[in-house]
RNA sequence: CGGGGUGUGGCGCAGUUGGUAGCGUGCCUGGUUUGGGACCAGGAGGCCGGGAGUUCAAGUCUCCCCACCCCGACCA
């Protein structure tokens, strides 16, 4: 039993001046946690009731499809990231440390690495695979910016997993056991979710799937479908097949268009000077065409420009995602003056591709079809070309997708309408194929003695980020509502009387009674703390039922309130307890 | 790393033209209260983020640094 008297808590009157999310500052105000460090947090006995309910859920289901859990160091050798490229790779994020014989340690970030060695270090043979190892603990990251409480911490518990597979076949069904084991996860707790395709970027996967909390305060943008399932992140948006333009293009013809140097002001110019027939020029008839830097792990880089409708912006994090490892980057102006075939504001696609006179590698966007037509730049000032068709009148050496997307786009599934919300990434599913145990020397003989090399899954559920995206779902103006599954206790008794009246007699055997069934409680009984008080403390604390053992008393009665439906009900003594326990085990 | 903001008792804040710090809340003591953050009285608690400077005198002015928050960049 926690009584109010003496458990180790202190409630809030007002909002901490730091915290600005919901989660942060209910949890807060609510004694749950407290904060240590930038971006470091203290849990206070409620919140640590919290953080270890949802591990043992998580715990649970892990064991459930067999994975089986370890526990490594936080503390871990550079030789070991190092094999891996991941000492410089991982950069700045990385905490890194010496000890007192200058050798060089790091905090895990996160484990690939020694989960793979560790496979190694122990099995050999096919016999031993499949086989899924996880570990629930503190990771560390030394983020630029820690913000929003829980949710961006650099110091964070979350729960890791991977698998082992002889094969392909063998990978997908670790995977798909891991995505059900985490919707699973997600429903006990309550937490509604999403699951997104992603990027599995340079770490050299296939599959990839984000689990998403749909929550304003989220950092993850994505889409989804208005019609469909459809959902993605952005930066995996794919854009479905498109219909080739057909129709006959008059002639390219060139334009001088003096004092245009953006796309509105040629579109009003070409509107004035050069009108159509048929209907206004619009931004969406011009060709933009963006130069950017690619700069690849080994140092060199290499130009790129890529064409997009004149109406759309370039997601430089998008291609970014496709030309992994790779880094995009706009052009610098020293950069962009060493290819004097570039006129800025008038690039055309006539000069552009591996074939042309610059040979600078160009693609296109999809959006922009094969036999369409374009007004754009003529590659010298204050001119450009009307009715510029793709295959016709220039090639492109691919397409890439290079739009920012945003609402009203076509869904890639059925062609109906996209729309754009934030999540928070709660969890991450991935095929990490074979890139770690390559490096890492992974392998083990086959039916036929021959060494294979292991293939790998990776997943994620961040648990303290759980518990702060449990908590942005589910509060009011006035505080939490936990859902059951992870409240920290299951039932709250305020008790308005006075120390040793009948009232705080008959709270005192409710709770043992309570307690006796099985149920865990907070027992408010600080005296001489007024009924309004800890009516308001009960609230802002979020336990999901709340018993009033007060004046109602005398005809008998105590009140059960709701606290994520609001309800208040009048419930006769005798029957609290199995009222009570039916409500709990509901 | 760029832009903006804030640092003053535990928490939330005020502090004017420079004159040696105050309010609310919380905490302690005594009393009165007890169904929606009660009341009265008396208390404790501050190196005003740090350093250097200007001045007879700095919370207040100047310079430098640090921390935190927000936006952006970044983010398995």
């Amino acid at each position: 039993m926690l009584r109010l008297s003496h458990l180790f808590v202190r409630t809030l009157r007002d909002d901490p001046s730091d915290a600005e999310v919901p989660s942060h500052r209910l949890l807060v105000r609510a004694g749950y946690i407290r904060r240590a460090a930038p971006g470091g947090y203290t849990w206070l006995p409620l919140g640590w009731r919290v953080l270890r309910k949802v591990e043992n859920i998580v715990r649970e289901e892990m064991d459930a499809i067999g994975a089986q859990e370890v526990h490594f160091p936080a503390l871990l050798p550079r030789d070991v990231y190092e094999t891996t490229g991941r000492w410089s790779e991982y950069g700045d994020n990385l905490f890194r440390l010496v000890d007192r014989k200058g050798a060089d340690y790091l905090l895990g970030p996160t484990h690939e690495e020694m989960f793979t060695l560790l496979v190694k270090d122990l099995y050999s043979s096919y016999k031993d695979l499949p086989v899924s190892l996880y570990q629930i603990q503190t990771k560390y990251r030394d983020e630029a910016r820690p913000r929003a409480g829980l949710l961006r911490g650099r110091e964070f518990l979350m729960k890791d997993s991977y698998s082992f597979d002889i094969d392909e076949a063998g990978l997908a069904k670790s995977y798909n056991d891991h995505r059900d084991a985490y919707e699973r996860i997600f429903t006990r707790l309550g937490l509604p979710y999403v699951i997104v395709k992603a990027m599995s970027g340079a770490m050299g996967g296939s599959m990839s799937e984000e689990f998403l909390a749909p929550i304003e305060v989220g950092e993850d943008t994505f889409v989804r479908c208005t019609s469909c399932d459809y959902a993605a992140n952005t930066e995996a948006v794919t854009t479905g097949a498109l219909a080739a333009d057909s129709s006959e293009h008059p002639a390219t013809s060139t334009v001088s268009t003096p004092n245009c140097p953006t796309i509105a002001s040629l579109v009003e110019y070409l509107n004035t000077n050069v009108p159509r027939t048929d209907r206004t020029w619009s931004a969406s008839d011009t060709l933009k065409n963006v130069v950017l830097t690619l700069r690849n792990p080994d140092g060199t880089t290499s130009p790129l420009v890529v064409g997009v409708p004149g109406d759309r912006e370039v997601d430089i994090k998008r291609i970014e995602a496709q030309v992994s490892p790779a880094e995009v980057e706009p052009m610098d102006d020293a950069t962009f003056a060493k290819h004097p075939g570039l006129v800025r504001g008038y690039i055309g696609p006539q000069v552009l591709g591996a074939e042309s006179t610059t040979g600078i590698r160009y693609m296109l966007d999809p959006s922009v079809v094969p036999g369409s037509a374009w007004v754009t730049g003529a590659n010298q000032k204050d001119t450009h070309v009307l009715h510029l068709v793709n295959g016709r009148d220039f090639t492109a050496d691919g397409t890439i997708e290079a739009v920012e997307v945003a609402a009203g786009d076509p869904c890639p599934n059925c062609g109906k309408s996209l729309e754009i919300a934030r999540g928070i990434e709660i969890g991450h599913v991935f095929q990490l194929g074979r890139k770690y145990a390559d490096k890492l020397g992974l392998t083990v003989l086959d039916q036929n003695g021959k060494q294979v090399v292991v293939t790998m899954g990776s997943y994620g559920v961040g648990v303290s980020r759980a518990v702060a995206s449990i908590a942005e779902a589910f509060h009011d103006d006035i505080g939490l509502k936990w859902p059951r599954a992870i409240s920290p206790v299951d039932v709250h008794i305020v008790v308005t009387g006075k120390n040793g009246d009948d009232i705080t007699v008959a709270g005192e055997q409710l709770a043992k009674d309570l307690e006796a069934q099985g149920l865990d409680v907070i027992l408010d009984d600080r005296n001489g703390v007024s009924p309004g008080v800890k009516f308001k403390d009960a609230e802002l604390m979020g336990i999901p039922t709340i018993v009033v053992v007060g004046k109602s008393l005398a005809d008998g009665n105590v009140e059960v309130r709701d606290r994520h439906a609001g309800t208040n009900e009048a419930i006769p003594v005798a029957s609290a307890v199995q009222h009570v326990v039916s409500l709990v085990r509901s």
